[in-house]
RNA sequence: GGAGAGGUGGCCGAGUGGUCGAAGGCGCUCGCCUGCUAAGCGAGAGUGUCGCUUAAUAGGCGACACCACGGGUUCGAAUCCCGUCCUCUCCGCCA
């Protein structure tokens, strides 16, 4: 949600924007029309309302001379009444409707972000790690699955229809292992403090992270209570804070938490189908920073770098990509996603995105800092980043791991996790 | 799910129709004061919107709105009525 004022005052710039986003610009003339309108309504009414508070303030005061005229300044009031109450609803409805553009209205861009129409502009910021060497041709991890019974993806149809999959023994126990590592790592390396959040929220909170009203579709939801699955922790995280004024000392604060995510993946339909790469349920640890505004910027990178040191720790081939303007997601006002490079199925697997959202979901969630005590109240910066999405990390693990007996082995850092040094056939039944 | 109580400023808490944006206390900010600290004394602090002023989204002035949220009664509502949400206590059920 943007600033109406910095709207008015910087029309050109929010076009360039949704222009170099692939979204249309008129939408900001409309904006700016409707504002104006409102602002015309809202003169009138207080006007109207200050007249009727001052004849309240007579007759309480008991300023008349007799009955009578107490009698005509009633009528007055009721004359001017009546006036407010025909230009109310017009206010209302003017006011609501902006409230619906504003909502799908995205970010702003971040001047270092490369203008670009798709994913294909995105840049390579680098690359870390080596590529396995194999003596013979790696498995996609739906194959090695398959081969050793880890998992059972006619089952997990069977249960919830397409997309689900039920995984089995040591792998379940690898990505439980994954879990509690990156939370781990998070909580003792990179300062972190652990929180365990509501995986079911109300409406308030997706409109405060961005995903309604545009994204409904993605998203699970039992209508008749107004509950919806998260679709990643991010919303909960968002909205932890919201409505509220934070002392400024207390920032940065950083939270990391695990949730699984719900996605009905409808945009996405027919893409990654095969093996687990993009379930319409899955696991995610989350990073969350509130920060100073000055401080985004870096504690963006810092974001960053602390999902990196998961997959360096994993020994993992990974690189950092920086997103063009015309791939960013609707709260973000620069990303970096950091993609994982998976030997069996020869693909770089988007593990985690990190985004600094700016003032964007701050202004959605009402979610303020002040300096000082004194000082006047702003909005809070906040930067989301996943550490790491768990299922393409398991894939990553799975392919890049595997050995030419078919078992997988498993990285050092994990073993104390998982007490087992690699995976091997597992049962049928 | 049933019965009862309640939701007031950063916190506690008074306020049941008029000058209440709201007493008092704590905390906070600024100043004074006593070697320092604590204590004491004085003053000041809510949030948002609209308008005027301004280079200013700094400051100043004015208006309007806000005492959980939404509606209603009334010239006038924190105060009365209705609905919703939430919290607490007791009972029931339950991992």
């Amino acid at each position: 949600m943007h600033d109406l004022n910095l709207i008015t005052q910087n029309a050109e710039k929010y076009k360039y924007y949704l222009q170099i986003r692939n979204e249309n610009p008129k939408i900001i003339d409309q904006i700016l029309e409707i504002n104006r309108k409102r602002k015309e309504l809202i003169s009138t009414i207080n006007n109207l309302r200050s007249q009727k508070n001052s004849i309240s303030e007579k007759i309480g005061r008991k300023q008349y001379s007799n009955e009578q005229e107490k009698q005509e300044l009633i009528n007055e009031s009721n004359k001017i009444d009546q006036e407010i109450k025909n230009l109310e609803p017009v206010l209302n409805e003017i006011e609501e409707n902006l409230k619906n553009i504003l909502l799908n209205v995205p970010n702003i861009v971040s001047p270092d972000v490369p203008v670009g129409k798709s994913s294909d502009e995105n840049v390579v910021v680098y690359e870390e790690g080596e590529k396995p060497a194999f003596d013979f041709e790696p498995l996609p991890h739906w194959e090695i699955a398959e081969n050793i019974s880890i998992i059972d993806f006619e089952r997990g149809v069977k249960l919830s229809g397409s997309r689900f999959y039920i995984m089995k023994g040591k792998l379940a126990k690898l990505q439980r292992a994954l879990i509690n590592f990156f939370l781990d790592f998070h909580i003792e390396k990179h300062n972190y403090k652990e929180l365990y959040v509501p995986f079911i929220v109300k409406r308030h909170c997706l409109e405060g992270a961005g995903q309604l009203p545009k994204f409904e579709d993605n998203l699970y939801k039992d209508s008749e209570d107004d509950m919806w699955l998260v679709p990643t922790a991010e919303v909960p995280l968002t909205n932890i804070y919201r409505d509220e004024i934070l002392p400024a000392d207390v920032l940065p604060l950083y939270y990391v938490a695990y949730t699984p995510c719900f996605r009905k993946e409808k945009i996405a339909a027919g893409r990654d189908v095969r093996g687990i790469k993009r379930g319409h349920q899955f696991d995610k640890v989350e990073l969350y920073k509130f920060v100073l505004p000055e401080n985004s910027d870096y504690e963006l990178e810092k974001l960053v770098q602390d999902a990196c040191d998961i997959l360096r720790a994993l020994e993992l081939n990974y690189r950092v990509v920086k997103l063009c303007s015309g791939d960013l997601g609707f709260a973000a006002a620069k990303t970096y996603d950091i993609e994982v490079w998976a030997a069996g199925c020869k693909e770089w697997l988007e593990v985690s995105s990190c985004s600094n959202v700016l003032d964007f979901q701050a202004r959605r969630a009402n979610i303020r800092f002040k300096r000082t005590p004194t000082s006047k109240p702003e909005f809070i910066h906040t930067l989301n980043g996943s550490g790491l999405a768990l299922p393409r990390v398991v894939i990553a693990i799975l392919e890049n791991y595997q050995q030419k007996d078919g078992t997988i082995k498993i990285p050092k850092v994990l073993q104390p996790y998982t007490k087992f040094d690699k995976i091997e056939m597992h049962w049928k039944y």
